[in-house]
RNA sequence: GCAGGGGUCGCCCAGUGGUCAACGGCGCUGGCCUUAGGAGCCAGUCCCUUAGUGGGUUCGUGGGUUCGAAUCCCACCCCCUGCACCA
C-alpha cells in the first residue's frame, strides 16, 4: 500500500484554502518573515527562516489561532539589475553554476537579460520551491516591490517621515571610481575587497595667500607641532576652493578632487616650499618646511605635520637633519612611554628603518588608551576623547577641514583604477540619530519580546550607534525618491513597514495607481479622514484586524539594520498600539560544517533536497537540529537518519494494525503517561522557540520510547498515539502529520487543537518502567563482570520504610530536620535509617521520590515475563524481608538488589 | 580601535549555582541483523575500581566567592562577527 504523498497533502491544503487568512472572530496572529530578493534560485540555507517561521505559524492555528502568514518578494536596488547584466554579457562563471547546481538550462538562463524577467522567473521558482517545503503562506498577498501599488505605499512612508523631520539632505562620502563613473562597492573591485572609508583632519597652516593642508589621524597633537614636513620630489598643486586657496601634493588632490572640488591655479616642485616658513593655525608661531622621505605624495595630502614629541618618525627625522636642538620635540601627552627611550630601545637609526612602524604603534596604542592630555584647554582629558574634540574645535573655527580617505588603500576596480572616495551632494538620509525619535524606539525596544533574549542588548547597542543612513541612490529597481524624482530609494528603506501592505495587498489592486495618494492612505493606516467607498473602508477594516504584527521573523544578519530600522519606521509612523511586538531571529545553515558558497561548489538547491530527503525532514534538519541563533549544520547523515525515522512512524499504522479496542497493559499507561507529559511541556516550547528541544523530546525520544514500547507489549495500540503524536509535531512535519490523519481519520488536521490529557500522566509509572530498564542493564553488567551466565534472577523490592523514607528525602533537604524526624519515627528503625543516610548523604540534593511501591512491584509483575523472556531467566520477584543473602539488604526502592544465581 | 558574541569530554555542540562525569550528533569499539556491504538496532567510549548502586581528576589560563561552580566575581590569553548607506 502506497502512503499518502506529499502532493496529494499539498493539493489538499490547495482546495481547502487553509492557508487562506481573513478576517474572522478569532483571535489573530500576524507573522512575516523577511522577504526574498530573486535575484538566484534558494538553496537549502535560505529555508531556515521560512520554516521556523512557519512552524509558529502553524502552532498558532493547532491553538486555534487565526493565522496570516504572507510573503512578498523583494527586488528593490542594484544586484538583480548586475545579474541581468552579468548574464547578458554572458558570464561563463555564472551560467555554470545555473546550469550545474541548479539545473537551469544554459539557454533559459542566457534569456534573463531583462532584470523583470530574471525577477519573474526567480521569483516563481522560489514560490515553488517553498510551496514544496509546506510552507502554510497565503499567496494571494504576493506582490513585488515595484509593482505600482507598491511604490505609492513607499512614496507615502515616506511623506509620513518627511512630515514627522526625519528626513534630511546633506553631503556624504562614498567609494567611487573615475573610469566607471559610479559608486563602488566590494563586488566592483579587484579581489572583492570592500573599500572602507576613513575620515582624517587635514589641518591648515597658512602660507602666503593659501594653506598647507597637512593630513593627520591624530589632531590632538597640533600642540606640540614643530615643523611640516614635505617630500621635496614631489609637484605640489595650489587650489581655489570655496574662496581658499589649498596646497596639496599633486598627486594627493588628484584623488581628493572628488571631494575637494576646485581650480587648480599653480603647480611647483616640492622644492619651492623648501625652508620656507608657515604658520601654526592656533599659536601662529612660524615653523619651518622640512623634507622627509617618508612622506608619500599619493597619500593623505602630500603634507605632513610634525610631532617629535609623540611620533618616532618625526622624531628620527628631525635627528636625521640635525634639528633636534632648533626644533625642541614637545610633550604635550602625558604617558609612561617616551618617544625618545622607544626609537633607542628599538635601536632605530634613520627615518628609512622598518622599526619605526613597530615604535610608532607602541606608542599610539600606550598614548590613546592611557594619554592624558597636558595642554591647557584640553588638561587630563583622556586622548580619545580629545582627539575628537579638537577636531571638532578646529573645524568649527575654520582651521581645519575634513578629508575622507580610502583606509584599506589602494583598491582597484574591476576597470582598474584605484578607488578614491566622492563627496556625493544631494544625498538624502533618514536621521536615525534623532534624539526623540531614538529615545521611543529605546523604550519600545525595552518592552518588546526579543528571541533570543539574549540579543536585546543587541538591538539597544544598535539603536544608540545608528545615525543618519542615506536613503536614496542613483539607480535601482524600486521606488522613486518623492522629493527628487532622479533618486531611487534604496533597499533597506523601502523595506521597514511593508508588513502593513500584507495586511491589504490581495485587495488593494481594486484600486488605480492613481487613487492613492496621501489621503487614501492616511485613511487606511492611520484613520485620517474620510473613506472613499466600502472598498477603502474594509481595507482599513483588514488593516485594522491583522496590525499590530505579531512576530517578525529573520536571519541574524539583520539585527543591525533592517530589524532595527523596522521598529524605527513603525514608531515613527503607527501609533503606539500598532507597533511589532516580537522579533524572532535564527541563525544560518552550513552544510556539512561549511559555509556554503559558490567557490565550494557545496551548494545544496532547496528542490534538490525537498526530493530527495523530503519536505518533512528537511523542515526538521534546518529548523530543529540547532539552537535557535546557532547556525545550524546541515548533514546528509543527519537528513537521512530523520527520513528514516519519519517513515518508521508513518509505516505505523500499516506494520502494526489498529488494537486500541484490546485490553490496556501497564505499559500502554506508561506510554500514555511520557506522551501526555511531553505535549504538555511542548507548548512552552512552541512560545519560547526552544525548537531543538522539540525534536529532540518528541521526535528523537520519542522514536527511542516507541521502539522500546514494540518491544515490551504483546498487543500495540498506537492508534491515539500517532493522532496526538502526529498533530503535536504537525508544526515541523506537516505532511507527515496529514498523512497520519488521513490513514486513521480519513480527514486533515485542520481545525483540531492540541491538548493533553493530565490524568494520564503518571510519574510513578515511568519511574517504574526505568527501573525494568535498570535490571536489564545491570544484569548485563553483572554477567560481563562476574563471567557468568546465570539461571535464576532474584529482584528484591526494597522495605516499605525505605520508600517513605526517600520520599521524606526527596522533599526534605535540611539534615536537622531530617534527623528530628528520624527520631520521631519509630525506634528499632532509627538505626538503619542514619545509616542509609550517611551514605545518601552527598547526593541528597538530587534525591527524588520513589514510585509508589504498589504501582512498582505491580508493574514488575507485569514485566516479568518480558524479563525473562529478555534475559533467557527464571525471575522471581521477593520482598527484602524474605531474603537472607547479604545483598537483600543493599535493596532501593529504584534500585531493587539483584541475585544472579 | 569600538561594540557584541564565544572558548565544554577526538570533532561539532547542549548546559547559566546543586537532578553534571556533563544532552544530542559525528567518529571509534564490540554485539545483533544481513549471502555480503550499506542502512538500522543494542551496548560502550576521562582514569581507576567493582557481580551493578564506589572513588579520583575534568568544562581556555590563573585567582576569588560559596557547604557546593562548567555555571557567579576579578585578571589574563585566544577566536568569531559587525562598524553602515550594501542587500
Amino acid at each position: 500500500m502506497e502512503n499518502i504523498s506529499e502532493e496529494k497533502v499539498r493539493a489538499y491544503w490547495e482546495s481547502s484554502k487553509v492557508f487562506q487568512a481573513n478576517p474572522s472572530e478569532k483571535e489573530k496572529v500576524f507573522i512575516t518573515a523577511a522577504f526574498p530578493y530573486p535575484n538566484s534560485p534558494q538553496h537549502i540555507g535560505h529555508a531556515r527562516t521560512y520554516t521556523i517561521t512557519d512552524i509558529y505559524a502553524r502552532y498558532n492555528r493547532l491553538i486555534g489561532k487565526n493565522v496570516l502568514f504572507p510573503m512578498g518578494f523583494h527586488v528593490t536596488g542594484t544586484p538583480i539589475i548586475a545579474m541581468a547584466k552579468r548574464i547578458e554579457e554572458g558570464d561563463e562563471d555564472l551560467l555554470k553554476i545555473f546550469e550545474e547546481i541548479y539545473g537551469i538550462p544554459k539557454e533559459k538562463a542566457k534569456s534573463l537579460t531583462n532584470p523583470k524577467d530574471l525577477v519573474l522567473y526567480f521569483s516563481k521558482e522560489i514560490e515553488e520551491g517553498m510551496k514544496l517545503l509546506g510552507l502554510s503562506i497565503d499567496w494571494r498577498r504576493k506582490f513585488y516591490t515595484f509593482d505600482p501599488h507598491f511604490n505609492k505605499f513607499i512614496e507615502w512612508q515616506f511623506l509620513k517621515l518627511k512630515e514627522a523631520g526625519f528626513i534630511e539632505k546633506g553631503e556624504h562620502p562614498i567609494p567611487w571610481s573615475v573610469k566607471l563613473n559610479s559608486p563602488i562597492g566590494a563586488h566592483d573591485t579587484k579581489g572583492d575587497v570592500d573599500p572602507e572609508i576613513e575620515e582624517i583632519t587635514g589641518i591648515k597652516f597658512e602660507f602666503g595667500d593659501s594653506y598647507l593642508v597637512a593630513a593627520t589621524y591624530r589632531p590632538e597633537t597640533i600642540f606640540g607641532v614643530t615643523n611640516l614636513w614635505i617630500n621635496e620630489e614631489e609637484q605640489y598643486v595650489k587650489v581655489r576652493i570655496k574662496g581658499e586657496n589649498y596646497i596639496f601634493s599633486k598627486k594627493a588632490y588628484e584623488k581628493l578632487s572628488h571631494q575637494l572640488e576646485g581650480e587648480i591655479l599653480e603647480s611647483f616642485g616640492g622644492s619651492y616650499l623648501l625652508n620656507k616658513k608657515a604658520k601654526h593655525p592656533l599659536s601662529k608661531k612660524e615653523i619651518p618646511i622640512l623634507p622627509a622621505s617618508f612622506v608619500k605624495g599619493g597619500e593623505g595630502t602630500g603634507i605632513v605635520m610634525s610631532v617629535p614629541g609623540h611620533a618616532p618618525y618625526d622624531y628620527v627625522a628631525l635627528r636625521d637633519l640635525g634639528k633636534l636642538e632648533e626644533l625642541k620635540p614637545l610633550k604635550i601627552i602625558s604617558s609612561s612611554l617616551s618617544v625618545e627611550e622607544v626609537v633607542e630601545k628599538l635601536g632605530i637609526k634613520e627615518q628609512t628603518s622598518p622599526k619605526l612602524e613597530e615604535a610608532t604603534k607602541l606608542i599610539y596604542k600606550e598614548e590613546a588608551h592611557k594619554g592624558k592630555m597636558l595642554i591647557e584647554s584640553y588638561k587630563g582629558m583622556l586622548v580619545k576623547e580629545a582627539k575628537e574634540k579638537v577636531k571638532e574645535d578646529l573645524i568649527k573655527e575654520g582651521k581645519a577641514i575634513r578629508i575622507w580617505v580610502i583606509a584599506n588603500s589602494p583598491v582597484y576596480t574591476r576597470a582598474g583604477d584605484e578607488v578614491v572616495v566622492k563627496l556625493v551632494k544631494d544625498q538624502w538620509f533618514i536621521n536615525y540619530g534623532n534624539p526623540s525619535w531614538k529615545a521611543r524606539v529605546r523604550e519600545h525596544f525595552e518592552k518588546m519580546k526579543i528571541i533570543p533574549p539574549s540579543l536585546k542588548k543587541q538591538f539597544l547597542e544598535t539603536v544608540e550607534w545608528l545615525e543618519r543612513k542615506a536613503c536614496t541612490r542613483s539607480s535601482g529597481l524600486g521606488t522613486r525618491f518623492p522629493f527628487d524624482k532622479s533618486k531611487m530609494i534604496e533597499a533597506l528603506s523601502d523595506s521597514t513597514i511593508y508588513m502593513a501592505f500584507y495586511t491589504i495587498s490581495h485587495k488593494i489592486k481594486e484600486f488605480s495607481p492613481k487613487e492613492l495618494d496621501e489621503a487614501f492612505f492616511d485613511y487606511l493606516f492611520l484613520g485620517k479622514g474620510t473613506p472613499k467607498n466600502a472598498l477603502h473602508k474594509s481595507l482599513r477594516e483588514e488593516f485594522l484586524y491583522w496590525y499590530p504584527l505579531d512576530s517578525r521573523h529573520s536571519g541574524a544578519d539583520l539585527v543591525r539594520n533592517h530589524l532595527t530600522f523596522f521598529v524605527f519606521n513603525h514608531i515613527a509612523i503607527f501609533p503606539k498600539e500598532l507597533w511589532p511586538k516580537q522579533i524572532v531571529v535564527n541563525g544560518f545553515v552550513l552544510m556539512e560544517g561549511k559555509k556554503m558558497s559558490k567557490s565550494l561548489g557545496n551548494i545544496l538547491p532547496l528542490k534538490e533536497a525537498i526530493k530527495k530527503y523530503g519536505a518533512d525532514a528537511i523542515r526538521i534538519s534546518v529548523a530543529g537540529t540547532s539552537d535557535l541563533l546557532q547556525d545550524s549544520d546541515f548533514y546528509r547523515s543527519v537528513a537521512e537518519g530523520v527520513k528514516q525515522r519519519l517513515s518508521f512512524f508513518k509505516n505505523l499504522p500499516k506494520s502494526h494494525p489498529k488494537l486500541e479496542n484490546s485490553e490496556k497493559e501497564k505499559i500502554d499507561l506508561w506510554l500514555e503517561s511520557k506522551l501526555n507529559r511531553k505535549i504538555k511541556g511542548v507548548f512552552k516550547k512552541y512560545e519560547e522557540f526552544q525548537l531543538r528541544e522539540i525534536i529532540l523530546e518528541l521526535f528523537y525520544e520519542m522514536y527511542e520510547e516507541i521502539k522500546w514500547y514494540l518491544q515490551r507489549v504483546k498487543t500495540p495500540k498506537l492508534r491515539e498515539f500517532l493522532k496526538k503524536w502526529s498533530l503535536a509535531l504537525s508544526p515541523f512535519i506537516p505532511y507527515t502529520a496529514e498523512a497520519i490523519w488521513f490513514e486513521l481519520e480519513g480527514k486533515g488536521i485542520e481545525g483540531e487543537k492540541l491538548s493533553w490529557e493530565e490524568e494520564k500522566i503518571n510519574l510513578d509509572r515511568e519511574k517504574a518502567e526505568e527501573v525494568i530498564k535498570a535490571i536489564l542493564l545491570d544484569v548485563e553488567n553483572i554477567r560481563k563482570l562476574a563471567n557468568k551466565k546465570g539461571e535464576k534472577l532474584t529482584i528484591c523490592l526494597a522495605l516499605d520504610w525505605k520508600f517513605d523514607f526517600l520520599s521524606l528525602l526527596s522533599k526534605e533537604k535540611n539534615m536537622e530536620k531530617i534527623q528530628q524526624k528520624i527520631k520521631e519515627g519509630e525506634k528499632h528503625l532509627i538505626g538503619e535509617k542514619l545509616k542509609l543516610l550517611s551514605k545518601l548523604r552527598k547526593e541528597l540534593h538530587k534525591i527524588e521520590s520513589p514510585p509508589s511501591k504498589e504501582i512498582l512491584k505491580e508493574h514488575l509483575e507485569d514485566a516479568k515475563e518480558f524479563l525473562e523472556k529478555q534475559l533467557q531467566l527464571k525471575v522471581e520477584i521477593v520482598e527484602e524481608e524474605t531474603l537472607t543473602h547479604p545483598k537483600a539488604k543493599q535493596s532501593l526502592p529504584t534500585k531493587p538488589a539483584l541475585i544472579l544465581e
